[in-house]
DNA sequence: GTTGGTATCTTGTTAAACAAGGTAGGTGGG
DNA sequence: CCCACCTACCTTGTTTAACAAGATACCAAC
């Protein structure tokens, strides 16, 4: 189902950062959180570009840390920057989510 | 600002869908209509290459017919298959838009 | 020592919005 | 008559993102 992919495109972004905003998390960990929100089959290879792209524009910032069972985890979390676009996505979010249940729930013209 | 055109990957196909549902439209209307229900700055150059898509598959399809004043008009109505795909896409965009508020909202772990 | 879960990252493919630009019909003003 | 303007159509090239698939590796338990 490749709709679902391209409704996907610039939300996940977004949803990372604000999960990333109420504690900072890693890679794995937000597969799992994101899943747990409703969001399903949500890839690592999603994901981990997704990390890197947000870091190399400095908008979250990772450190690895050990893990009490398993392999280091690269946990992440946001700069001032990153707050910031994340407004913004919220912003941009709410002013197209109105408009597009509106019309998709139909029945009114002008 | 691209944070919006990501947002509207998969989403302005949809809304096309459902503008056309409610009665036959062509392209210039559209970016009218579009912009009328809030969602602004929508392009021609992005209206018509999805009406090419849509009907290359076979979801809409479209006739000229003139104009009471300008050039003729190519109006576009939806299929049966066109009825089908817009329903699935407001199935899809059901299942993500709930999710995406709830944590963009944030505040809620577990 | 090998299996399996946790964890990371990369490559290549596909698909979509949009800017920019090109074509042309009709109408009204000069 | 012709020229400008609005309506209306369509195309090309650029950029960006999700995702599948796969590679790597640590750790624990058996």
């Amino acid at each position: 189902m490749k709709t679902r992919s391209q409704l996907l495109k610039g939300v996940l972004e977004g949803c990372i950062l604000a999960i990333i905003r109420e504690e900072p998390a890693y890679g794995y960990e937000l597969s799992v959180k994101l899943h747990e929100h409703g969001l399903t089959n949500i890839s690592e290879g999603s994901i981990y570009p997704i990390l890197l792209r947000l870091q190399k524009e400095h908008l979250i910032e990772g450190h690895m840390q050990p893990s009490p069972s398993g392999p280091r985890r690269k946990y992440y979390h946001l700069t001032d920057a990153g707050h910031e676009a994340l407004a913004n996505f919220a912003e941009h979010w709410n002013t197209i989510k109105g408009p597009v249940d509106s019309i998709i729930k139909g029945g009114r013209e002008q």
